[in-house]
DNA sequence: GAATTGGCTTTCGCCTACAGTCTACGGCGC
DNA sequence: GCGCCGTAGACTGTAGGCGAAAGCCAATTC
């Protein structure tokens, strides 16, 4: 159906509204939280936050809520909030879940995957190595989430996506020191993915997305990282 | 360490104190919302809301922003919140869902269980089957989310345990009506889930779990139950 | 007669203000 | 000198109020 004013569809820039702002809130404080401009274990002052964004203490109560529920901060009651402090028991279970969940993806997408999906799993991946061949570590770390959540596209179960997507953020800020050192391993294990993908065959897509999960789990351990 | 008080530790009634009033505004809508005194679809008006349960707005704002993040509340902006809706196609993806958690869980569980847990597990067994013995329908459904808790417990990760509480209330939701017809037959698949984790058999405890699963959907979509 | 536009009502989003509670520090007694 | 109590400060929890956006209905115009 055209409009009647005859003005192209899409080129309208849809007068981009601010949006609500505790959204804006919510994700000013989960980028502080993961780039680590605000420290494990610190005590968030509402206040504080209020003053240093501008806005009213209301919103950043909310967002603090939406940060507690998704676990990046402890919400004690009549004290306030504090940056969650990863200890490295949760880290571990975090991974085993995310490992869980991914595989689950890699199996539906293997069932589900068109030919053209498969070809566009392939140009991500070669665009990553691309990236890692050129020292561009924050690309290939870009590139690696972009197809991560290719693939969770593929399985097409939004339950799934939207869990492995909290979990995902989670894993990513504490292994952060990992996965920047593990670029180039880590996108050989991918073409196998995508080929057992690429085959239809959810057994071993199940299979690489363990490895590949596994594997970063072992490095981690490897060097001894304390999360906190 | 003991206290210097010389008080046991866990007898001292803690000094109920009411909790946050937000956590029970929460709490009071979910019962609400699962028990379909608020139906599926309907506009959520925080004022009403609020006049309703003798608290000011903002805590039910709270409380609403939290029912949201968990998926029992569509949070459209500057519209209200909205109870949601379940399609089929999401019941589905829930219960996939579901089924992969709960089967890591029975896994781990197979793996860690000590006797004394197994003979917990199969004291609930026991009481459960009772309960549908004695045709109290309600005591059987208790007694199977306490059931379902326990091995979550036995898995000893906090964190599948989380999601996996947050899957199931809603799974709940969207099945009570077959789940209450479901009873008998539950029990007996619960039996072989317990004895293979009393055998810490944990790929003979990951199928029964699957089957106990999938059994729940296949009834869900014999009975052609819309669930909206 | 149908579409549009203007105003009106409802409800949300955010801000400000007050009361309750926890923590920290200083004074007092032992 | 050490420990306890009292008080003050700070922060959270809750309430109420104002401005603004979205939806609805009716009047108007083509």
């Amino acid at each position: 159906m055209l409009s009647t004013t005859g003005l192209p569809q899409g080129a309208v820039p849809k007068l981009e509204r601010p949006g609500p702002l505790r959204d804006r809130v919510y994700e000013a404080l989960l980028e502080l939280i993961t780039t680590r401009a605000l420290q494990p274990g610190q005590h968030l002052v509402e206040s504080e936050l209020a003053g240093h964004l501008g806005v009213s203490r209301q919103p950043v109560r909310e967002a603090l809520q939406r940060l507690s529920t998704e676990g990046w901060v402890d919400l004690r009651p009549a004290q306030g909030a504090f940056v969650h402090e990863p200890t490295e028991e949760e880290a571990d279970q975090l991974l085993t879940v995310r490992t869980l969940l991914e595989a689950e993806a890699a199996r539906l997408a293997a069932a589900n995957a068109g030919s053209a999906a498969i070809a566009a799993l392939e140009e991500l991946c070669a665009e990553g190595e691309r990236a890692v061949a050129a020292d561009d570590v924050d690309g290939a770390v870009a590139t690696n989430a972009r197809l991560h959540a290719k693939i969770m596209e593929l399985a097409g179960n939004k339950v799934l996506a939207e869990l492995a997507a909290q979990v995902d953020r989670r894993v990513r800020w504490y292994y952060t020191p990992v996965a920047r050192q593990r670029g180039r391993q880590s996108w050989i294990e991918h073409r196998e993915l995508i080929a057992a993908i690429a085959d239809r065959d959810e057994q071993r897509a199940i299979e690489a997305m363990r490895t590949h999960t596994e594997q970063t789990r072992k490095m981690y351990h490897e060097r001894g990282n304390q999360p906190r």
